[in-house]
DNA sequence: CTGCTGACGGTTC
DNA sequence: GGAACCGCCAGCA
């Protein structure tokens, strides 16, 4: 029995170096296609608590959501993993993860 | 104009 | 009291 939030939070830690992920695909994966919104709360709460990758999560449209610093530091931290940001947003056909290797 | 998607908020069990 | 779900709103293709 694994709780929403521990999922979401194994999905994020699944994510691979230079790539990212949805709010979206990150709900659905952890067993709830409703839940982009829960994904984001959870990540507001656990990011500046716990030392998540946070920095791999981004919107669908493949930019940053975070404003302020903390978005200018997911950026950076991207650019630092490989990603290539176009025109402020990532090409997320390129740098999104299309599967997990933990969801057996 | 239309539909999707949320770095949210409140509500409910 | 805590964790999940639903809903309103606003921005962007």
């Amino acid at each position: 029995m694994t709780l929403f939030t521990e999922e979401v939070l194994e999905i994020i830690n699944s994510i691979p170096h230079g790539k990212v992920m949805t709010y979206g695909q990150i709900a659905v994966f952890a067993g709830n296609p409703r839940g982009a919104r829960q994904v984001s709360r959870i990540l507001h709460g656990m990011s500046e608590k716990y030392q998540l990758p946070w920095h791999r999560v981004i919107n669908s449209k493949g930019k940053i959501s975070l404003p302020g610093e903390w978005g200018n530091r997911q950026r950076t931290l991207l650019e630092q993993e490989g990603v290539v940001f176009k025109n402020d947003s990532i090409d997320l056909k390129i740098y999104q993860v299309q599967k997990l290797s933990f969801n057996d």
